[in-house]
RNA sequence: CGCGGGGUGGAGCAGCCUGGUAGCUCGUUGGGCUCAUAACCCAAAGGUCGCAAGUUCAAAUCUUGCCCCCGCAACCA
């Protein structure tokens, strides 16, 4: 009897940057997802992590006068707790510094040497000395770096993969496979990169140029660089070619599989470099690599920091609190476009969905039941009192409401996150409707029991948009559910066990004390 | 002919694959309600869907050409 399994990860962020809005942005969604999957019952895997090694980490700590690994851990951290405070609920923290990644990738690395898919090549390019960069002979202006800063033709051993080797098993591999690449049109640009032979990948550096990296087990004076270090820990995470790991690789490597979010910036190293280097150590693909969109600014452009139109998360975060900014990034955009994002963005679609809609629908709810009904929940319109009237509009609210959880299930399973808020959305809209029809405050004089049926479901409807929005705002959804008596409907850390019920009408027992609400959201104020 | 994405009312987007009265959110204007977080509800104004040609009874949607914007262009994640 074993649950369905879900493995998700986020790229693993380079310790040379600290975390901005665009990398909050893939996580929180990534996070999101994964609470998304933990709430149906799913058993779910979701790392995240860092990227340590590399030439810029080398140069920043030096700079600093400090050891790499001092800088690593400082950074790593800063990562690490940026994500706590954002509420991102990782299972693993993947660090490439770390032993046991060391060993496997070296173990790797030797594997795929023996076999003969590394081999030792003469590079010749143009070395800018000044700032220790190759450049190629077309990357070149006017005989110097594009920087402007003299070059020497040099020519240096590495060793290369034989990426060339799997290019045509690739292909065929996406195209039987319309799902691995998405959304769709970043499954087209990696096809036409791949209408193009494929070269073959250089995967060291001598360590004259750079030691800050994992020592290639066949040759003493090099380290691996990036791709083989940076990639391969998806993998390494699970198991992957590790004693005493193997029944945990079988079971979300090989059976369940992994899913990719990632950032289209670094599209083609996920879907052309990896899949090849798994293939060369025999071993399955990912099941899906998802690419999602950037983070524009106000204008539509790139956030650049030249420009100073990148925004930070903390920022962001004082503005108008962590789980309205994840409530933000998850809804405002759809996953894998790029959209704008801005102050006034924010501002508005905070107060416009969660101040309006769901937080005024607590308060005129929770008011009137504490007005008319002692701050006790009312009966139902189920209940067999002749004064309920079972009028269609009544019928319709229930029914749109009981068929919202599968609705989110459908678009979260696309990956259409804010697609799935949006079904939420509708639901809340449509209830504050129904109050306007209904006009309890009005009822309560003259029929009781029929206002009361009224609150009744704008209580139900509360509790099934509150438990379908659990994964993007836990703490706030929480609280709201334990307002309305429901506190049994929380965040599930791990597994839900009781997916099932938020679509079940009638959880909320008559008598239950509802609390009158405080505003759950209130309005977000500010200048753009 | 390097590759990919985009150009839809004031703003941001959906629709395009599987042609058939142009849809959503915000904003604007007018009205309603007064239980509620200056909230909520109703209504109206506003678009020849980048340009041109073609296919078709019919094109935002398919084909071709052109213009404009953005990103990528393989040892800078």
């Amino acid at each position: 009897m074993s649950k369905h399994k879900f493995y998700l990860t986020t790229p693993l962020y380079y310790v040379n940057d600290k975390p901005h809005l665009g990398t909050a942005y893939a996580t929180i969604n990534a996070d999101v997802l994964s609470r998304y999957h933990r709430l149906f019952g799913h058993e779910v895997k979701f790392l995240t992590g860092t990227d340590e090694h590399g030439q810029k980490v080398q140069q920043t700590a030096v700079k600093n006068g400090r050891e790499p690994q001092a800088h690593c851990d400082e950074l790593s951290l800063v990562f690490k707790n940026a994500w706590t405070e954002l509420e991102v609920q990782f299972d693993i923290f993947f660090r490439t510094t770390d032993s046991f990644h060391k060993k496997t990738v070296q173990s790797v690395l030797q594997e795929l040497y023996d076999k003969g898919d590394i081999y030792s090549d003469t590079y010749e390019g143009w070395y800018a000395i000044s700032e220790e960069i190759f450049y190629t002979e077309k990357d070149l202006v006017n005989g110097k770096s594009p920087n402007g800063n003299d070059v020497v033709n040099i020519k240096e051993k590495n060793y290369f993969f034989k990426m060339s080797k799997y290019q045509k098993q690739l292909i065929d591999h996406i195209e039987k496979n319309p799902n691995f690449i998405q959304p769709e049109n970043r499954r087209n640009e990696t096809l036409g990169f791949l209408r193009q032979p494929l070269g073959d990948l250089c995967i060291s550096r001598p360590k004259t140029r750079l030691s800050w990296g994992i020592e290639i087990p066949f040759d003493h004076d090099y380290v691996t660089y990036v791709w083989f270090d940076a990639l391969l820990n998806y993998a390494v995470a699970v198991g992957l070619k590790q004693q005493g790991r193997e029944e945990e690789f079988k079971t979300w490597w090989q059976e369940a599989g992994a899913y990719h979010m990632i950032g289209k910036d670094i599209l083609i190293t996920h879907t052309v470099y990896w899949p090849t280097m798994l293939m060369a150590i025999g071993v399955n693909l990912p099941k899906m690599i998802f690419a999602t969109g950037w983070l524009l600014n106000k204008d539509s452009e790139k956030m650049s920091k030249s420009r100073g139109s990148v925004m930070d998360p903390k920022e962001m975060i004082k503005l108008v609190g962590i789980e309205p900014l994840r409530y933000f990034l998850v809804r405002e955009f759809r996953l894998g476009q790029d959209g704008p994002a801005s102050h006034e963005l924010i501002i508005n679609r905070v107060n416009t969905d969660l101040a309006n809609n769901i937080g005024n629908l607590l308060s005129r709810t929770t008011n009137l039941i504490d007005k008319f009904f002692s701050g006790k929940a009312p009966a139902g319109p189920n209940t067999k009192d002749a004064s309920i009237t079972h009028d269609t509009s009544t019928a319709a609210l229930i029914e749109l409401s009981t068929h919202t959880p599968q609705k989110v299930y459908e678009c979260v399973q696309a990956f259409s996150l804010s697609e799935a808020i949006e079904h939420v959305m509708n639901l809340l809209t449509e209830t504050n409707r129904y109050l306007e029809e209904k006009a309890p405050w009005k009822m309560a004089k003259t029929n009781l029991p029929e206002a009361g049926s009224t609150l009744y479901v704008a209580l139900e409807v509360l509790r099934i948009s509150a438990s379908l929005l659990l994964p993007v705002m836990p703490n706030k959804m929480t609280s709201l559910l334990c307002t309305i008596g429901v506190c049994e409907f929380k965040a599930a850390k791990t597994a839900n066990p009781n997916w099932h019920d938020i679509g079940t009408w009638g959880f909320i027992k008559p008598g239950t004390p509802i609390k009158k609400a405080e505003p759950l959201f209130p309005r977000a104020e500010g200048t753009p």
